[in-house]
Parts: C-alpha cells; sequence; structure tokens
RNA sequence: CGGGAAGUGGCUCAACUUGGUAGAGCAUUCGGUUUGGGACCGAGGGGUUGCAGGUUCAAAUCCUGUCUUCCCGACCA
C-alpha cells in the first residue's frame, strides 16, 4: 500500500508534510501571498480544537470577549519593546475609502495593547480583579516565508489576557495556562511536549519572562506550539492601569497573556502522520468512524446505519460513506484523511454476522461480531489514544540526547536532530554561537541554579541553567 | 530580503531549444458492467498558455516588467 500523490518521509520531509496538507484536503494555498485557505477538513479540526480549549478555558474561569482587528499607531508604540519586536512584522492601512487617513492603523498582530486600553478604562479597584479574558480572532504578521498552519501571514489563535491585583496571583496564572496547554497537547492531541522558560533574548517583546510549550516532529525539528507570558506591570505602567488596593493606595496592574495558534495542526500532523496520509487521536479527530459497504447494496447499507445509530447513541462521530466507488478506493480516501477507525462491511463478514474493523495508526485488522461492534469501537478508540501519545513520547525520547560541548551538539544537530539537553552560563553571546550550528536555539530554560560542576556548553564557564536547545521550524 | 526552480483545461505534466491549427494521463459528465486495497468499456465537455506590455505577417514559444508558488538561506515570539 502507498499513496501515490504522498512523498515519503524518507525522500523529502517538507514535501511530505504539505502533501499530507493538501492530500488530506486540510488546506489548499489561496491567491494571497502567504495566506492558506482552510478546506472543510482543516476547519473541522480547528473547531474541534477550539471546542475543547474553550472548554478547558472556561472552566478555569476566563470569559470570551472581541477586540477590534485594527489598532491605532499611537496605542501601538505606547510599549516600548512591543512595537520594537513587531514593527518589522506588521500590515498597515493607510488609506479609508477614498481618503487617506489622519493616523495609520495596523492590523493587529497580537493585542496586548488594546486590551491593556480597554483595561485601564474599567479598572478602578481590587474589587474589579482579576479580569479573565480570552479571545479567539486572527492575527496578521507580514511573514517572509510561510508554510500552510506552520507560519501564515494570517492566522487564526486564540489570546488569553489577564490582570491581576497581585503579581503571584498574576505569575501563578501564567503557570496555570502552560498547564492547560501541556494537558490539551498531552491528553488530546496526544503530543508529548517540554515546558520551560524562555531565554531573555528568545521571550516575547514587552514580557517580563515567558513559558513556552515545545514540540518535537518526527524528523526532529522543534515547533514553538504554545506560550504564557507575565508581564508583572509594564503594560500596566505604559497604559496606565491602576487600582486602588485594599490599603486605599494606587496599585499598578499585573498582567498575563497566553495563545496557541492554528500552528498546533501542523505540529499534530507532523507527529503522528505517515506515508499514507494524515493520522489523528481519536479525541481531536472531527469524524471518528467512517462506516464502508463494500458494496452499494441495501442490505448491507442498512448495517452499515445500524452500526452508526449504535455509535450515535454514544456520542461516538461517525458518517457512512455512500459514495459509489469501489471499496478499496474508499479504504485508500478513509486512510488519507486520518478517520481513526474504519469499519468495512461486506457480505462475506456479514454471513457470519461480523464486520472487519481498521486501526489508522497501526492499520491492524480484526473481524469482530456485529453485537459488539459499539463497544469494541470504544475500546479501540481509547486504546488507540493511549497508544498515539506513548509512540509519540517514544519518539521524542528517542531524539533527546545530551552534550557537553560544541562537537557533540553540531554531531547531533548534522546527523539526527532532536531535543539536546546541555548546560549555559546565561550569555547570550554563547547563545548566538550556538546558532552557528544549523540555527540551533534555545527551546526553553528547564531549570536553573548556579551549578557549580556544570559546566556551560559553549564557553566552559559555570553553568546558571540547564536548557533544552533544538533546531526550530 | 538574497540564491535557485516553476507557472499551459480542476490536477500532474508535454509542446518552448529551432515562433506556424495547444496535446496526454488523472479528474469530471452521460450510458453500461463492477465493488473485500485507489475498477473496466464506450461516448462527451472543458484551455484567449499567471497577468501587463513589446518584437513579428504570426507568440505557449523570443524580450521587458509584474504577480504567485516551491526549495535553500537570512529574518522572525
Amino acid at each position: 500500500m502507498k499513496n501515490e500523490k504522498i512523498t515519503q518521509r524518507s525522500e523529502n520531509f517538507a514535501d511530505w508534510y504539505t502533501d499530507v496538507v493538501k492530500a488530506a484536503r486540510l488546506a489548499d494555498y489561496s491567491s494571497v501571498k502567504g495566506c492558506i485557505v482552510f478546506e472543510p477538513n482543516g476547519y473541522a479540526l480547528w473547531e474541534k480544537i477550539q471546542t475543547e480549549l474553550d472548554k478547558m478555558f472556561k472552566k478555569t474561569g476566563h470569559e470570551n470577549v472581541y477586540m477590534p482587528v485594527f489598532i491605532p499607531e499611537n496605542l501601538l508604540r505606547k510599549e516600548g519593546e512591543l512595537i520594537e519586536g513587531f514593527a518589522p512584522e506588521c500590515a498597515w492601512i493607510t488609506e479609508g475609502g477614498t481618503n487617506e487617513l489622519e493616523e495609520r492603523l495596523a492590523f493587529r498582530p497580537t493585542s496586548e495593547t488594546l486590551f491593556s486600553d480597554y483595561f485601564s478604562k474599567k479598572v478602578k479597584t481590587y474589587r474589579d480583579l482579576p479580569k479573565l479574558y480570552n479571545q479567539w480572532c486572527s492575527v496578521v504578521r507580514w511573514e517572509k516565508e510561510t508554510r500552510p498552519f506552520l507560519r501564515s501571514r494570517e492566522f487564526l489563535w486564540q489570546e488569553g489576557h489577564t490582570v491581576h491585583s497581585s503579581e503571584a496571583e498574576a505569575k501563578a496564572e501564567t503557570d496555570r495556562m502552560l498547564d492547560v496547554y501541556k494537558t490539551f497537547f498531552e491528553e488530546y492531541l496526544a503530543v508529548p511536549v517540554v515546558t520551560g522558560r524562555k531565554t531573555e533574548k528568545e521571550k516575547f517583546a514587552g514580557a517580563e519572562y515567558t513559558l513556552t510549550i515545545e514540540a518535537l516532529t518526527q524528523n526532529g525539528i522543534c515547533l514553538q506550539s504554545g506560550t504564557s507570558h507575565y508581564f508583572g506591570q509594564k503594560f500596566a505602567r505604559a497604559y496606565d492601569i491602576k487600582f486602588i488596593n485594599k490599603n486605599n493606595e494606587y496599585e499598578y496592574c499585573y498582567q498575563t497573556s497566553w495563545g496557541v495558534s492554528t500552528r498546533m495542526i501542523g505540529a499534530l500532523i507532523m507527529a503522528h502522520s505517515d506515508d499514507l496520509g494524515l493520522v489523528l487521536p481519536p479525541k481531536i479527530a472531527p469524524k471518528q468512524v467512517c462506516i464502508i459497504p463494500i458494496k452499494n447494496d441495501e442490505k448491507l447499507i442498512s448495517v452499515c446505519e445500524h452500526i452508526k445509530e449504535s455509535l450515535d447513541s454514544k456520542e461516538i462521530v461517525s458518517y457512512v460513506d455512500y459514495s459509489d466507488k469501489s471499496a478499496g478506493f474508499k479504504f485508500a480516501e478513509a486512510e488519507v484523511n486520518g478517520i481513526p477507525l474504519r469499519i468495512e462491511v461486506g457480505p462475506r463478514d456479514l454471513e457470519h454476522n461480523k464486520v472487519t474493523v481498521v486501526r489508522r495508526d497501526t492499520l491492524e485488522k480484526e473481524v469482530v461480531s456485529l453485537n459488539d461492534i459499539t463497544n469494541v469501537v470504544m475500546q479501540k478508540l481509547d486504546k488507540m489514544q493511549s497508544d498515539m501519545f506513548l509512540k509519540a513520547q517514544n519518539s521524542v525520547k528517542e531524539k533527546t540526547y545530551d552534550a557537553k560541548n560544541m562537537e557533540e551538539v553540531k554531531e547531533i544537530m548534522d546527523n539526527h536532530p532532536g531535543f539536546v539537553n546541555a548546560y549555559w552560563c546565561g550569555d547570550e553571546e554563547c547563545e548566538l554561537k550556538m546558532k552557528e550550528i544549523k540555527g540551533t536555539k534555545s527551546r526553553c530554560i528547564v531549570e536553573s541554579s548556579d551549578y557549580k560542576e556544570e559546566k556551560c556548553v559553549v564557553c566552559g564557564k559555570s553553568a546558571k541553567h540547564k536548557v533544552v536547545w533544538g533546531i526550530q521550524y
């Protein structure tokens, strides 16, 4: 079995990725440079991700809001580090209708400024705090090199923005949301992640610190998949967000923001999919089971429909493939689209009151009794979800290395890239030297202390941090 | 932004070197036979060759510009 439309991973991983995106009809290129069309399969996946994440946000006390897509230039410029970080990739509107604008408007690259402006009007006393908001929207960043889902000029995401009355509470929020992301990635997407703090060089423009979750692709490339930022009082000072505390004194608020984007669809594809196409974990697959009548025969179709009804009653999302294509075509179609389970209903099995169930991840076939089908499906979906996570976890373990010096780092990155654990002195110069090895960057600081025994992998001086390094997409 | 490659029916490509009626496979539509790994036979439809200029009796083909995409690099939360 081989899908002729898909380049094999061993041949060219980058081509394989775009082939899977197209063959599974997740997205296609549009006529707008650097922007993709989300096709029904891709958008359904995003909707499923949204639904599950949104539940988690609501459970942790967040409310959804919506801010404008435009940001007036002066508002964007109030916080110096932010604009410095984002200015090179802002898109600007200079005309409205037939008139040139007095002040140009940026398409939001991120909404800290709008939220801060809003908070400054709404927050008066400690009783107004905290405010825990989230918005689902798209943002625009004028990227030079783009790839479907991984980096595009307009992309969909969620950005949480919260404002608190104490440092401790805001920091706890930053940790909590990183944790929500980690849980979501591991339990729903079945994608293992490494978590930690970004270095000064890699942190979000305007943040005091940035926490991150980092995923790894099958070919050992790192994907920054979600970030949670602690702002301290930086934006509060720039946008004048003050409240009266319990001592009847004015105090600047403490803020956070956190976001994940459609890039996680890229992470999902690169973690699980294979040479036959998309592979989706059952908990995030918009369609979990495909029921295929081998022939276009009334009797077979009626059995298919009975199976679907029974699965419906257990809230398993299934569909019957009614198309008049050949059986082989339908099998291949379900595979390329990453439907977790396929049920083949044909006369041969049906003589013994049985059907064939096939798992997408392992392609394992099992002939099961029609009476047990719903239970078998539920068990298999559960098993598949946990197997996929374990498999991905093993794959990350295999691609995680320790390095003591630059030669070791170079050997790893040249031959079999992945996560590299190495100690670091904290000096940006050393970080830049690492970059000379195939663009290796710090992914995150996993633990810090003033090490005496451990030496910086670059300069050999005493280390301050244990850092995970990698090549990024 | 630098280097490289490419844009021709919906898709993949041929014809370009040497200018002269745009062609194939897949997809699609209709009819029939099929259906347990991408079915087969027959008949049809569909292209002002990315766009804009120029050269020429004549341009998919030569020239200029422009847009888009892909790969490598730089940049990038």
